[in-house]
DNA sequence: CTTGTTGTTGTACGATCGTTCAACAAGCCT
DNA sequence: AGGCTTGTTGAACGATCGTACAACAACAAG
C-alpha cells in the first residue's frame, strides 16, 4: 500500500503513431484556429505531448504541415477511388459514385474548406507545400480522367484498342473542356455549399453535375464539332 | 551657399490619402508575400513609412486588413457594374459584358487568388472581415440575380417560336438552381484559370458560361420541370 | 519669423513564435 | 534487477510580432 505509484508521466509511441498523432492534431488545430492555430505550442498542446516532441519527429514545422496536407489529400483521393471501384464497371454507375463520394462527408464539410483555404495560403510560398500537391493530384486527375474518358464514348478512339466499333471518327465531345467544365463545377458547388450549407442540398449538386454532363453528349449529338 | 539643404525626411499627407496607401501596400504585401506579408513592419516597409504610422490610421492591424479586404471586394464589384451598365439593355449583351469582365483582369490574375486565399482564410475567425464581406457581397448579388433574371425569360421567349408556345405561369427555369450553377461555374473556372493559367482561354471559360446558361433554357423546353 | 497643429518617426515593451538541447524516464532486453 | 536505447520533457534562446508613446518636424496660419 505504500508503494510509490507507478503511473508513468507519459507513454512512449512508436515513431509512426506519433507522427501520426502530430498530423491529426494538426489538421484539428486548423479546423479550430485557422492559420493561427498553426503553431508549435497550440499542436503540441492539441495532441497532448510537449513543445520539444514535434521537432523530434518532424525536421521543422514547414514538414510537419506539408506531411498534414499530404494526408488530408490521400485520404481524400483514396476515398473516392474506393467508391468508384465499388460501384462496378458501369459508366454512369461510376460517375454517379464519384458525385456521391465529392458531395457527402468528409469531403463535404465547412471546416474541411477552413483547412483547405489555409493550405492553398500556403501553396505559393511553400516548396514542400507544392510538393506534395504534386505528389497527390495527380491520382485525382487522373480518377476523374478515366471516368470521363469512358463515359463519353468517342473519346476511346484515340485510346485504340478497347473502342473498336467507334462510329465516329471525328470526337463528339471535346474531352478537355468538358473536363475542364466538370472540375470547375464541382470545386465551385462544393465552395458554394461549404460556405452556405443551407442554400442547396448535395442532391441537387450531384443533378446539377449530371446535367452539365449530359448536356455535353447531347451536344455532340445534335450540333457537335462546332468549335472555332 | 552655405545654406542648409531644406529636404524634408518626410512628406505629410492628408489622412484619407495615407489610408488609401497603406491599404495598397498591404494588397501589394499579400501579393507578394501571402499571409506572411500581413505584418505590420512589412506593410509599413513596402509603403515607404515607419512601423508607428499604421496605428495612427488605424485602431489596429486587424482593421487595416479588412480595409483592404473591403477595398478589393468593392473595386472588383464596381467594375463588373460599371462594364454590365455600360452593355446596353439587351439581356445577352448584358450577360457577355458579365461573363467578359469577370474572366479578364483585374479580376482573373494568378496574384488577386493569393490575395483572396489569405481573405478566406480570415474570414472565419475576424469578424471584421466578415463584416466587410457582408457588406459589399451585396452588390454582387444583386448584380448576379439581376442578370440571370431578365436573361432567362427573354431566352425562353428567343426558343419559344420553336414549335412550342411561352407559358409564362409556370416558372420554366428554377432560377435558384441556375444561380447556383452559374455561380459555381464562375468560381470554378475562375479558380482553375487563377492555378494553372495555361490550360484554357478566358473566352473558352465565357464559351463554357454560355452553354450552361443555354442548356437551362433548352432544358426548359425539352423535359422541363421534372425537378423531384 | 514665430507659433500651433498634427502627421510622422523610431525606440521600447511584453508576448509569442520556431527551434535547440541537456536531462529525464519509459519500456525492452538479458 | 540493472543496463541500454530512445521517445519525451521543458527550460532557454534569439527573432519577430503588434502596439504604445514621447519626441520630432512639416507645414499652414498669424
Amino acid at each position: 500500500m505504500a508503494r510509490a505509484a507507478p503511473k508513468p508521466r507519459f507513454a512512449r509511441q512508436p515513431p509512426e503513431v506519433r507522427r501520426q498523432a502530430l498530423i491529426a492534431a494538426t489538421i484539428e488545430c486548423l479546423k479550430r484556429y485557422g492559420h493561427e492555430g498553426l503553431s508549435i505550442r497550440t499542436i503540441s498542446a492539441q495532441a497532448g505531448v510537449s513543445v520539444g516532441l514535434i521537432n523530434h519527429h518532424f525536421p521543422n514545422k514547414d514538414e510537419l504541415v506539408a506531411a498534414a496536407y499530404r494526408h488530408i489529400n490521400s485520404e481524400l483521393i483514396a476515398g473516392m477511388q474506393a467508391a468508384v471501384a465499388a460501384a462496378g464497371s458501369s459508366p454512369r454507375a461510376r460517375l454517379r459514385a464519384f458525385l456521391e463520394s465529392w458531395f457527402s462527408a468528409p469531403s463535404l464539410d465547412a471546416d474541411a474548406l477552413a483547412v483547405w483555404v489555409v493550405f492553398w495560403g500556403l501553396y505559393r510560398h511553400s516548396r514542400l507545400i507544392q510538393r506534395a500537391h504534386r505528389e497527390t493530384y495527380q491520382g485525382y486527375v487522373s480518377l476523374l480522367r478515366g471516368i470521363l474518358a469512358e463515359l463519353l464514348p468517342t473519346e476511346r478512339a484515340a485510346h485504340g484498342g478497347r473502342g473498336r466499333r467507334v462510329r465516329a471518327a471525328v470526337p463528339a465531345v471535346d474531352l478537355r473542356l468538358a473536363a475542364i467544365g466538370l472540375t470547375a463545377l464541382l470545386d465551385g458547388l462544393w465552395l458554394e455549399w461549404c460556405l452556405e450549407p443551407g442554400t442547396f442540398r448535395p442532391a441537387e449538386a450531384i443533378e446539377l453535375c449530371e446535367a452539365w454532363l449530359a448536356q455535353l453528349t447531347r451536344r455532340n449529338g445534335s450540333r457537335g464539332g462546332q468549335r472555332p
